[in-house]
DNA sequence: AAGCCGGGGGC
DNA sequence: GCCCCAGGCTT
């Protein structure tokens, strides 16, 4: 340090105080100038706040604003989205992926509805109690909303806070969120400053190349300081894949298709398809047809492609067939577009005859085999 | 503590 | 390719 005296904890203490405050400052300054003009800023209420935080997780902004937009519109209330069908609510949600939190956010407005008047409770224990919102999601809405000096912990928060302290190794949890707390509590508006820390780690202080030379408190920041800021955080192992091959069948007949209904376990949960059998290797067109639930005929192999998630790398195998069979759901294709179906499916049933066409999604061709 | 849940942007 | 994203729930 410059000076030759050996700092005391009082002087330590008083050090690190003015630097947080200097901090809570420059991102709450910052934050006012080059914050973002989203849809959910625009007018605060708990119920957008509820919707915007449930479509927030893990998903990037850019790919919520559409569809926040689209869904305050067709749920502008509470009452309203708890009285609608939930095949309504994953039709809205369609293509964000994730839709468990979906049928969460449904539920937690019917359990606003019956057990909290109707009204967004405004206390992290009460937000804790609904599907959905967990530690992060009440402490937002708690702070940001109503006002409330929690503290708030997401991947953003978790970045800068272990680049502000020059933490090296994995970021603790107890600590971040603890180093949270103190900041917030002296911040003069809580949900601004919280605000303020996402958006700095959502366009200046991100996972590769931050903008140091741009941030407003990189004075302070000690990963700068001492040039640290790529290493910090290190970066997690990813998660190993598994391979798995699904054979779907878009069946015909008279200009309509069937449709099944997924369980209400696993990936895509309650959500519609072709028929489709997952298997651990690729199928014989033979056992594919024993597994359908209808007879088919003229059963042809047609496409395939990849669709990749988190955990599992899927080789869509995609098989036409006809078929006399009057059992199950049949739609027409154009029909479908109300139903929620997810992405990989609508490619599969671009492959129907006179499909509507779902833009790039669509075109399964260019895969065929 | 680790696994599971989608899909796409950015590099 | 790989890593990440305004996480939460389940086992």
């Amino acid at each position: 340090m410059a000076s030759g005296k050996v700092g005391g904890t009082m002087e330590r203490q008083h050090r690190s105080r003015r630097r947080d405050a200097a901090m809570i400052r420059g991102l709450c300054e910052w934050f006012s100038v080059h914050g973002r003009d989203l849809p959910w800023r625009r007018r605060r209420t708990g119920y957008r706040g509820l919707v915007a935080e449930a479509m927030l997780q893990q998903t990037q902004v850019s790919r919520v604003v559409p569809t926040f937009k689209a869904f305050v519109k067709r749920f502008p209330t509470v009452r309203v989205l708890a009285a609608a069908d939930e095949q309504d609510v994953l039709a809205m949600w369609q293509g964000l992926g994730y839709y468990r939190r979906a049928q969460h956010l449904h539920s937690a407005a019917r359990m606003i509805t019956t057990q909290f008047g109707g009204r967004v409770p405004r206390t992290v224990e009460q937000l804790r109690q609904l599907p959905g919102v967990g530690r992060y999601s009440s402490a937002a809405i708690a702070s940001i909303i109503y006002g409330k000096p929690e503290p708030m912990v997401d991947g953003n928060v978790r970045r800068v806070l272990a680049r502000w302290e020059a933490r090296a190794g994995a970021t603790d949890d107890n600590w971040t969120w603890e180093r949270a707390a103190v900041l917030v509590r002296s911040a003069g508006a809580p949900g601004t400053f919280n605000e303020a820390m996402m958006e700095l780690g959502a366009l200046i202080c991100t996972p590769k190349t931050p903008q140091c030379q741009q941030c407003p408190v990189a004075r302070h920041c000690k990963a700068y300081q001492r040039n640290a800021q790529h290493r910090i955080p290190p970066p997690k192992k990813a998660p190993r894949q598994k391979l798995v091959h699904h054979h779907a069948v878009v069946i015909v007949r008279g200009g309509k298709v069937l449709l099944e209904r997924r369980s209400s376990n696993g990936m895509w949960s309650r959500m519609w398809q072709a028929p489709t059998i997952e298997a651990d290797s690729p199928l014989r067109p033979e056992d594919v047809r024993a597994a359908l639930p209808v007879r088919v005929y003229q059963l042809i192999k047609r496409a395939h492609f990849e669709h990749q998630t988190t955990h599992r790398r899927i080789t869509f195998h995609v098989y036409t067939a006809k078929s006399r069979a009057r059992r199950g759901v049949w739609r027409r294709p154009e029909d479908i577009t109300d139903l929620p179906i997810s992405n990989a499916q609508r490619r599969v049933l671009a492959l129907a005859p006179s499909a509507p066409h779902y833009a790039e999604a669509g075109s399964a061709a260019g895969a065929l085999s």
